[in-house]
DNA sequence: TATACTAATGACTGATTGGTCATTTGTCAA
DNA sequence: TTGACAAATGACCAATCAGTCATTAGTATA
């Protein structure tokens, strides 16, 4: 096994157990058996390694997942397949199972949020493609939830085996769960995540607004909105945006102001972010 | 405010954005405008704080869904309640359902582990009790199924409004979660969690199995037993826990011999708890 | 054996960590 | 004004962190 290997084992382990941030270079070079130094000339930093553990694994997974969807021929089965094909993998990796829905939420390196962000994006699409294979029109209003939902589902079984180690019949499970995504697939019928909403999930990450942007878009704001809260507020907000001078709880309740009114609310949602709120 | 509130306060909004490891003392001192020395007055470590924030949003969280399903009487909008209560919860103190979503898995210290499964059951208990009213025998083999199916639901569609903050309809999502509870309750015929099962998981933390009993379940298992790898694993893994001699790989070995004997899965999985793997 | 090269080491650095404690500051009543 | 007490400080501690680099060990060619 090449060094960069036996690195990757040792820390996959001691992240599993206790987490990226409470794991130091020295524990893992000294589970490994080298050197600290060694630890520098197979990765340049500590983030380097963790994305390197995220992409390696994620990889496999996500093209094993593409493969089971693309490949498997009995729809009546795919479901099933599909499940098992996930569970299989998080159980076969289990460490890195654990990384992954441990550090998925929160992370501070932003690098590894975009990656997060990146192929959590490719197994949405999977499921997609999956669901629209074998429900069509059917859930033409109702796949984006339905991708969550499936999520969902392989989230929290996943933890049953993950943090307990009860031994688990997967191929019951997946079953289980091909059943209850059929049901939903087949009788559901309110939609929360439309296109639409679902849409400005996936988009907003990439955009990385810019200030100018903001000030842009808020004068367009400030000539079409005709209330005068909504207006002052957008003024206000402007200058800070241009040169901070209001305190953060003053910039939130200017937002309050903002955030209900048809017009505002897209603004109101992107000064959020940009002021990070 | 007075001095707890405003570190609990101070550190609520950087845990949430950093995570627990990540913040440092100094950083919650100086975010809430403070001494280093003045912090540990209030808190005898960082450990105990973090602790307090648990208690202090989790008795808060439970008391409120609680309510709801006691004290709401039209069963026909009660699941709908029950999840905008919990929406509802999560939005208004977004900064500490990220904390709670995000160090639910893995956390290094080992009170705060059986502090959030202590929590985690007692949510299972309201969602079970409301099912059982709304579904009584309807559900009696699928509830505990419905039970993680849920909190799967739940999990899933915070992430959009916690980690996106993009503004979120909570009445439809509620009222959209709570259709697909219905129908999974109504329509779902495939057990997975068992009520057997579902007790294993939930009396495993507080049982702390010794040395003394699992030597002893050992010994009681290896007169059972009549298959000899079987039975040689068992004696070579007994010598083990009386005085470590084996390595990891071996160990592992040896409980893999034993995982797929129906008269040893359960000491597979009791030893694997014990030893850590 | 001598030379040239890479692989590997671990002492070291400067920064930071959680936590302590002698000292200072602020606030009372006398 | 004094003295007593609590509240608050921040310099300080040992431990640990990520990361560096002069040095050594190991190996292959000549």
């Amino acid at each position: 096994m090449s060094k960069k290997q036996l690195i990757m084992e040792s820390a996959l382990e001691l992240f599993a157990k206790q987490g990226f941030e409470a794991t130091s270079v020295q524990q893992i070079t000294e589970h490994a058996g080298i050197s600290k130094g060694a630890f520098y000339l197979s990765f340049k930093s500590k983030d380097e390694l963790i994305i390197g553990l995220i992409d390696h694994f994620m990889q496999e997974f996500i093209s094993d997942i593409d493969h089971v969807v693309k490949n498997h021929n009995e729809d009546k089965n795919l479901l099933n397949e599909f499940y098992k094909s996930a569970f299989h993998s998080f159980q076969k990796h289990s460490d890195f199972a654990k990384i992954f829905i441990k550090e998925q939420s929160q992370t501070v390196n932003e690098d590894l949020i975009s990656k997060m962000h990146h192929y959590d994006k490719q197994i949405d699409k999977i499921i997609l493609e999956m669901l629209e294979r074998l429900y069509g029109e059917e859930v033409r209003y109702t796949k984006y939830d339905l991708i969550y939902c499936t999520k969902g589902f392989i989230h929290t079984y996943s933890h049953l085996f993950l943090f307990f180690n009860v031994p688990l019949d997967l191929n019951l499970l997946s079953q289980s769960l091909a059943e209850k995504t059929y049901l939903l697939a087949r009788h559901s019928e309110t939609t929360f995540i439309s296109e639409e909403l679902y849409q400005s999930f996936n988009e907003m990450p990439e955009e990385k607004v810019t200030k100018e942007q903001i000030i842009e878009i808020i004068e367009q704001k400030i000539e079409e909105v005709d209330e005068s809260t909504e207006c002052e507020s957008l003024v206000l907000l402007k200058q800070h945006i241009q040169e901070p001078n209001l305190s953060p709880v003053i910039v939130k309740g200017l937002l309050s102001n903002l955030k209900d009114h048809p017009k505002c609310k897209q603004i109101s949602y992107l000064l959020r972010n940009y002021l990070e709120l």
